[in-house]
DNA sequence: CGCAACGTTTCACTCCCTGAAAGTTCTATG
DNA sequence: CATAGAACTTTCAGGGAGTGAAACGTTGCG
């Protein structure tokens, strides 16, 4: 599912690669560095390309760290029209961003041994506050694709109906919640199982006796020996 | 509520008189001209000032248009620890959240008889991707702040504990959804009832047919004869 | 007054990001 | 397989954000 076949000819091969060493070492040196120590010209020696091309494949250098690519957004609101059919907006929201969730997660094995991914990149955002704010300047674009999505969902109006706007909000927000959650306990706890519980606590009117709340962490893992 | 009595020495009243300045006279550029078009040297030079002082006060061009000075911030933290005290966490916030609804309409007639505030600024949200995305970053500040009230209001730590952060993320979310909604249809219905009724909905779960999409708005009253 | 604290300005600098034009590599086609 | 043209990369020139340091002016106070 959303799976993507093998690019065909060689460019476009050629440009996933690129795309892909670009993200790759944005957050290697990001993630040793810091994200003010870093120049796009360092990113850009390093991926031996030059600083402009750099920016011909993302718009600013926050985007290396957060950006998901105009197809995976696209995507992701079609899913919101098309999950559960038949089921109320917030289940198949939470249906969804489960899978996302999931798809997150996968990042930690999906580059190597190391535990790299998405972990690395919470763990820059917690130390700098400009990254933070990068990230959630992120999810507000994912957010406003959601917005659309529910709002052809519920075959409503986002300017006359504040219902789509809210749940695209909250859901996201959620979601992030999640992530930083799960970055702070060092990943030990499941991210798609993290975000599924977050949701159903929505679900519930937030309780403060959520089922969430007894997902106990014992000890905080980042920081550790590594790095 | 929340005055601040009148400075005492001729230097703070100077500096408060100069921030208060900069801050209108972007809000004005920006809605005049488009956030991307102004430089802070434009700024600078209406303001009657160098800009090397401009970021004396404002450490960026977005922080300006929608940052809170953390005299705000850390009393919008004390008062989520303080309100409604025995009643539910979700509670305390959603009467903060109103309050600071409220204040934010007042922005209104605050500055002058124009339509000024806070509608400016989500006008020149919606159209710029980039001002929304300061936005939202901005709301991040001002969430980590929240999340700290609750989870001292609540007794728990946010790094074992995942609903300090989920229920500040949510209630941000949701404020920020509302600003947007009650700019979009033009400041009809009342800001501090839209985050209201949002916030209800929230305590039910989200439902399809809540309250708060009773709220429907004739016409999108932007983009009048104004400016 | 005169001195100390504080705020503002000037200056020099790095880095982000962009448009345009020239150079290089891939693709399609005769 | 040769070659025109599309697509990508590079070079170049430049505007604008943001910062540190030192000179300068203003305010507060003994």
């Amino acid at each position: 599912m959303t799976a993507e076949a093998a690019a065909q000819s060689l460019r476009e091969r050629k440009k996933l690669a690129t795309r892909r060493e670009l993200r790759r070492i944005t957050l290697d040196l990001v993630a040793r560095h810091g994200f003010a120590n870093v120049t796009v010209e360092d990113i850009a020696t390093a991926a031996d390309v030059s600083p402009r091309t750099f920016f011909n494949y993302f718009p600013t250098k926050e985007a290396a760290l957060f950006g998901m690519d105009p197809d995976r957004v696209t995507a992701l609101r079609h899913a919101i029209v098309a999950a559960a059919p038949g089921a109320p907006a917030l289940t198949a929201v939470r249906e969804v961003m489960v899978g996302v969730a999931r798809g997150m997660a996968d990042d930690l094995t999906a580059l190597g041994g190391e535990p790299v991914g998405w972990l690395l990149r919470m763990k820059a955002a917690r130390r700098d506050p400009h990254v933070r704010a990068a990230q959630a300047a992120q999810m507000a674009q994912v957010e406003r694709s959601v917005a659309e999505g529910l709002a052809r969902r519920l075959g409503t109006d986002a300017d006359r109906d504040p219902y789509p706007g809210l749940l695209a909000a909250v859901a996201v927000a959620t979601v992030r919640s999640g992530v930083i959650f799960w970055s702070n306990s060092g990943g030990a706890v499941g991210l798609d199982q993290i975000v599924d519980l977050a949701f159903r606590a929505l679900e519930d009117g937030l309780p403060e006796e959520s089922g969430l709340r007894r997902v106990s962490v014992s000890g905080d893992a980042t920081d550790g020996k590594g790095n």
